[in-house]
DNA sequence: CGCGCCCGTTCAGGCTGCCGTCAGCTTCGC
DNA sequence: GCGAAGCTGACGGCAGCCTGAACGGGCGCG
């Protein structure tokens, strides 16, 4: 499991980290929002861990444009703010869990381990969508029972289509999902990824909807 | 959503009952675990609130419980313990959120919150128009429960009309709203794409005021 | 440090089907 | 019954989309 961790104070974020990779997982740790949307950007995580208060922003925001984005990740917050009202807009802007500093290391692991339970957990954490059986946890797709191989940008496309099933979604929102905000790109990158993941996961799977965008296709 | 809710204090339950019944989902109480287990055999729940203090047994158990028999519906733990070793427990056997007494009603909503849109996504609100049930953010609308695929003009066009209901609109106006301002149309084009509606969405759905323009029907 | 491989992007050529136009017909008001 | 307004089937052009192929950058490995 990949877990992004942002975190400004360096005594604490070296303690998390070797808790966390102590427990087997593997740790990207950053210090800004900036890094962490370019580590985002480069990789896909399994979890991420926020700070709220940090020297480039407020994690709230961060979050808020995550879930706005599409992007459903689960976020567990990290902060010395203790307030009620506080807690309430974590969650309601998306996370998943939070943690009041100080915290125990041990509960941090035991609340990594129920979020690892609740992606990756019993029963069947297994999606299937027609032929094709989609492992979130793992990221890995079976058609017809075959493995298929799909890289990063294409198994990010392919999330934003599961995230909303049935919606249809616009190449400027696909754009956004996969070019964090930057991106002035004038070109069909797009419709070449799409392309690609129909070659890959069969055509029927993703639709085209013309001068509107694409939707994944029923079953 | 329905909700369960084990608890034997009185006051707090009725609190909690109150406070759920308040954001509109409904709740069946129960304050001993047999109790419960016999309303689980009855309905089937969207998440359990679970004392984990009961006059029947630990609550801990009976969640164990429940995992092992492979129930994967969502647990938030409430309790007065707040030992670090206790919450840790409960993640461990399987719950998905804690929640230590006392609690402010609303963070129990905001938590409640966070679950439902874990499980179930976000849906989208649904418009329906008569035998039309119109999802706008998905742009997907149907007909007696049958998908009716929309062009991008014929959406635009139909999304005048929903902006509107019931108010007349001049072919004018309606020409204004599909082509950018500059464009000059000498046709029928207009009264193409409403017949086009009309014959997806079916004829009651547009009225003509002859000479005037059109309107949304009743449903 | 150089090489090779893989992935993301770009480009160009071809194809699809949406949309605007028109013509002939129907409906409405008087 | 007559004219005006609206309806709708048919059709061609072209915007929008698809996809094979090539380019180039990044990364790992030797």
């Amino acid at each position: 499991m990949r877990i992004l961790l942002i975190e400004d104070d360096t005594t604490l974020g070296a303690a998390v980290r070797d808790q966390i990779a102590a427990d087997g997982q593997s740790v990207d740790w950053v210090t800004r929002l900036d890094a962490a949307r370019d580590a985002m950007a480069a990789t896909s995580y399994d979890l991420i861990l926020l700070d709220l208060m940090l020297p480039d922003g407020r994690g709230i925001g961060f979050l808020k444009g995550l879930r706005t984005r599409g992007d459903v990740t689960p976020v567990i917050i990290l902060t010395a703010l203790d307030q009620v009202s506080d807690r309430i807009d974590g969650l309601n802007a998306g996370a998943d869990d939070y943690l009041v500093k100080p915290f125990d290391l041990s509960e941090l692991s035991a609340r990594i381990g129920s979020v690892a339970r609740r992606y990756s957990g019993n029963p069947n954490p297994i999606l299937t969508h027609g032929p094709l059986d989609i492992d979130l946890a793992a990221r890995s797709v079976h058609r017809d029972g075959r493995h298929v191989p799909l890289t990063a940008r294409e198994w990010a496309l392919f999330e934003a289509f599961l995230a909303r099933p049935g919606q249809l979604l616009s190449k400027a929102q696909l754009e956004e999902k996969l070019y964090a905000f930057d991106a002035e790109v004038e070109s069909n990158t797009i419709e070449v990824h799409v392309s690609r993941l129909r070659k890959k996961l069969g055509s029927a799977t993703i639709e085209t909807e013309r001068g509107m965008g694409y939707r994944l296709g029923r079953p």
